[in-house]
DNA sequence: AACATATGTTAGCGACGCTGACATCGCAAA
DNA sequence: TTTGCGATGTCAGCGTCGCTAACATATGTT
């Protein structure tokens, strides 16, 4: 692990010294968004957010109430950036059809490897970590757009059963594929895996009513 | 947070307070699994076990490389115990039948819900915590088992399709099925849901060889 | 009995999260 | 302009942690 060994002077390259940094709110969060990305959210420091952003270690407690507090506000804007993805994929593939659902749960994925950390701060652990109101929000929102979008595809192909159900199952899937990928377990079994294949190859047989109930 | 304030001379009860503990390396695992279970991997202190157990902090030492390889012999165990779960709920349910598969994935969701922070020690984070050699054989020998239950299925009901990528598909909706649950991650979105349920209806669906290809 | 090895303790290093007291800056009222 | 005050940063320091080196004690082999 590289020791960062900055004087809190001043952030690597411009502007002059000034006492007050000015946009440290922002600066912390990028430091910190870029640590837990390198190092994983269990092995980053405040301290070491400190050293990039240029400030000493008790300046962040002007503008965060602590550790948790700076990753619950980095798993907040995942979960818009999730949102936001999701939306983009969706007007490109069309909506409630089957290439645009499983684009969506591709883009999941995809999300997941590209923002590894910051996925697992949006799902994983304890919720403690998210911010109640905000997070749970946007959560619902991002899940009640995929419902939308099922509904929208059984009423187009006549298939019977609850839209949410269905929705779940999906979610549950490309969840699993999500975390499964990420933490490489899929590696010890099947190596070379092409999780979109996978979730292309799924998608259907979890786009129907059970037949059990 | 509730402070451990036992000196070292002994654990709490019984025995006298003799200067070689004897059987430190299985106290040590047991407290660390009591306090991670507790608290989560992510609060626990090696010092908070070696309270428990009764000894100062630089005994374990004496048995573990360091904190890490005390949490990656916990996840060891863990597959274990997974697997003899899942043989156990075979030999109930009957191999090669529709009624074990589904079984079989109710008991690794019931295994992370019972042992939520040992099961995320053998599959989250950064696989250094997992021991190479060991535990990769041992998630290994679980999941050949289930391609053989499955190919067994396969044989028996003439399904065409590959047993393995059946099997990935199992694994990776159970696994995510597990994991939003104990994350806790379905409760903003479906509260009271039945995951047991859940798996039973999606089974049937995803134990099909995929069409697209 | 004497030694070698295993297993525990003591003391201490550097790092971390966080806090209280102090310094500096920017802005608004006098 | 000056004064004063709140916002934002630094400094010094507390308690804790993971880990190590040096020392103490128990165990078992010859």
């Amino acid at each position: 692990m590289g020791r960062l060994t900055t004087k809190p002077g001043q952030a690597q390259g411009h502007a002059k010294a000034r006492y007050h940094h000015g946009e440290l709110r922002e600066a912390l969060i990028g430091a910190t968004r870029k640590l837990v990305e390198e190092r994983g959210a269990e092995n980053f420091t405040l301290a070491d957010a400190c050293r990039v952003a240029g400030v000493t270690t008790a300046a962040p407690y002007r503008h965060f109430q602590g550790k948790q507090d700076i990753l619950a506000e980095i798993a907040s804007r995942g979960f818009d950036e999730l949102k936001s993805r999701s939306m983009a994929v969706l007007a490109d593939k069309g909506e409630g059809t089957l290439a645009g659902i499983i684009a969506m749960g591709q883009a999941y994925v995809a999300f997941a490897v590209e923002e590894t950390a910051v996925f697992r701060l949006m799902f994983g652990q304890e919720p403690s970590l998210r911010k109640a109101q905000h997070v749970a929000g946007t959560s619902q929102d991002c899940f009640v757009h995929v419902i939308d979008q099922v509904a929208l595809y059984c009423k187009r192909n006549k298939v019977r059963g609850d839209a949410q159900e269905i929705a779940l199952k999906l979610w549950t899937f490309v969840h699993g594929a999500a975390s499964l990928l990420i933490d490489q377990d899929y590696e010890a079994v099947a190596p070379g895996i092409d999780v979109n294949k996978l979730i292309a190859a799924a998608t259907p047989g979890l786009l129907t009513a059970s037949r059990s109930r």
